[in-house]
DNA sequence: CTTATTTTTTAGATTTGTCTAAAATTAATT
DNA sequence: AATTAATTTTAGACAAATCTAAAAAATAAG
């Protein structure tokens, strides 16, 4: 079965908003999309006739076994590519997002296995997310990038995503080093820098996009969805 | 000025048809996409629209300098990506062309250019076809692929376009190596193979498939369109 | 130099994905 | 419980890319 691009951002985006089987309403989707309602409903008719969700009308829906494993396969080659233009071709973290959109709806598994072991078989994106293997089975997440972290739940400081002088200089200076533990206070919406506890003592806040480059390891959370 | 998958097909395929600026006509095109006749009228209005292309209805057309310009932009992205295929995640030289036909068109400069320099800036891909630079320049073909190389022309082996033990051991049993003379004498369309005479003594078959393997570079023969 | 043939274009229809506006259904609020 | 509000679906329309069949123009043949 092989489906359209645009398809395959529909089956991708309800995926993503029905964490732990949740039903799905027409609207977040049209949000999430940049569409109307109108086009959801439609498309989801669609995706029901090719046997990809459970669908009553008004009723929400939610997408079945075929559905979700066609969503990680579509995720899988989005995260593998993602990998790809960071690692392999020097892009940076917030670059990379709007040409992985595009390179996902390549059809060709030779091709994306291929990429894979070129890439070395990587189980986690840079953004720290989990990379599908072929058969769709999604890596334990071991670290989370801090901005994914619950609140108000001890973690500890498990990697940083980058190298770069001038950020080891920003994490000295808050007191932040591999090993911290760390606590959530509050998020900022505004700028989306968040109030963290270090150590049990000191807070501190951290703007988005230090956020995105530190990794919190953390024991009995419950894993994302399979 | 950007395209959809569809317009920047028939662009390509109008520059390979147009070779030497002659005239296209509806019908070759519709050939060569496997569409009917009406399909590429209905394209060429708005190809005109869009200003890629002179055209006047019964007279024939052909791209003007932008519609050059955009051809050569996508025919550097298809085969950047073949060598990308072909060098890097060790497909064969077969399996390739699907795959680059999907790839051509994703829209990134900032994609494409790094992955040039991630290759190296090859002149050639992986056929012996130039790969035109940034700017639209086509690389000067010094040797070219032995399927292509005309007929009753004395030419030189150059390269051999791979390394494997068993098409060494043809090339032996054959009598062909690297400073080789050649001459194409005869071409069998059945099953694409060519009877040629090497240093000017021995009459050879050679296979399709061992030709697309062999260079041959030659004096005072005109380059290709630019 | 007419007539026949081929090529090209137009006309009208179809499919996919989209829209707006109106109707149907569900949820929320007096 | 009845009315209002929000959400979802239907109806009808549109643009892109395609098709078939018929008309128009160019080319070839007698």
């Amino acid at each position: 079965m092989s489906f359209t691009a645009t398809e395959e951002n529909y089956i991708k985006t309800i995926y993503q908003l029905q964490a732990h089987d949740k039903m799905v309403n027409t609207n977040s989707v049209a949000v999430t999309l940049q569409t109307s309602a109108a086009s959801v409903t439609d498309m989801l008719k669609k995706l029901k006739l090719k046997k990809l969700l459970v669908y009553e009308k008004y009723k929400g829906f939610k997408l079945n076994q075929e559905g979700k494993k066609t969503a990680l396969s579509i995720i899988r080659k989005h995260r593998l590519w993602e990998t790809f233009l960071v690692n392999i071709l020097q892009f940076k973290w917030d670059e990379v997002h709007e040409v992985a959109e595009q390179l996902e709806h390549i059809q060709s598994n030779q091709l994306i296995n291929h990429l894979d072991d070129f890439l070395g078989n990587p189980k986690f994106d840079p953004h720290g997310d989990p990379i599908p293997d072929a058969n769709g089975k999604m890596p334990v997440q071991e670290q989370i990038n801090l901005t994914k972290f619950p609140m108000h739940t001890v973690g500890e400081i498990s990697a940083v995503g980058s190298q770069s002088a001038d950020m080891l200089a920003l994490l000295r200076h808050k007191n932040i080093e591999l090993g911290s533990s760390i606590i959530v206070e509050q998020i900022f919406p505004f700028d989306d820098s968040i109030e963290v506890k270090i150590n049990n003592q000191i807070l501190v806040n951290i703007s988005a996009k230090l956020a995105q480059h530190l990794f919190v390891k953390q024991t009995n959370y419950e894993s994302k969805q399979c």
